[in-house]
DNA sequence: CTGTCATAATAGAATTATTCTAAACTGATT
DNA sequence: AATCAGTTTAGAATAATTCTATTATGACAG
């Protein structure tokens, strides 16, 4: 390793740690570790799991617990967002045509939104041999203070 | 009961086992009580768990097991829609900016769309005393044919 | 440096929603 | 009425995640 990339290396880490103090976070070991893989390189999308299997694959220690941990740490931070894609607990709708939804975070219930009012425009055109199955828009709503 | 609801009940109950038997689902016991509870009245949004609270309240006799297959099988007739609010898996995603997501069903992988490209519009003020914490849209998309 | 203490990491148990399994039952058709 | 594929069911199994109780570690004081 030459000079030059000792020091890159250093200031990266200098930069990580910083970034977790501000958020109050001890720069641990395992914090850095994860740091280092999650924000290195482009943008990246993580599941606890293969966050997991992918530093332990790198020969780091860190258990599952602690990635789960990380992560929620990491977003409450506003380093990371959580995206929502499948179903924890299914809610059936039996309106089953055009429209979406409201959710009440702090109830979990539901509230439509006519598809008449709503609209989404700028879709790309999805990657190639793939198409659109539906479009679901989700307006997350809480308590105003 | 007069004539004359005995009638619409029965009417009710024969439009309900139409409209299983043209699902190709066999009209059980089970499965019209279900239809009878998510189809009478206004549209409404249900999780298996809180259906057969319902069910078993009113004092029909369901497995929860039946129920959930039961909403599968209608989702899949599409007499239901299942809507997805909260994360059986959570991704977490390195760019906490404004942007949205493809979802690849078939592989379970998220790509970005920028948000400078996607727009949603005419969300409708959200019910008093609650404010949107934000807008998600996810484009579900699958592999043509 | 070294001790102290709050914070963090960990293994494994627990939880939650859901799906699976294998056996018992039922509705439609002969 | 007998048959049999389609259904229902209880309970076990699964999957992702969170909790719990214990051990370890980083920061700071002395």
């Amino acid at each position: 390793m030459s000079k030059q990339m000792r020091e890159a290396a250093a200031a990266a880490n200098a930069q990580a740690i910083a970034r977790l103090r501000a958020a109050g976070l001890r720069p641990t070991r395992q914090r850095l570790e994860l740091a280092r893989h999650l924000f290195t390189g482009p943008d990246r999308h993580v599941t606890a799991e293969n966050l997991h299997g992918e530093v332990v694959g790198a020969g780091i220690k860190v258990s599952l617990a602690t990635v789960y941990n990380t992560l929620h740490q990491f977003t409450g931070a506003g380093l990371l967002r959580q995206v929502v894609v499948d179903a924890a607990r299914g809610y059936f709708d039996t309106n089953t045509g055009d429209h979406q939804h409201f959710f009440l975070e702090d109830e979990g219930t539901l509230i439509d939104i006519p598809g008449d009012a709503i609209a989404v425009s700028g879709v790309p055109q999805p990657p190639s041999g793939l198409r659109i199955d539906r479009v679901d828009v989700v307006v997350r709503v809480t308590r105003e203070n």
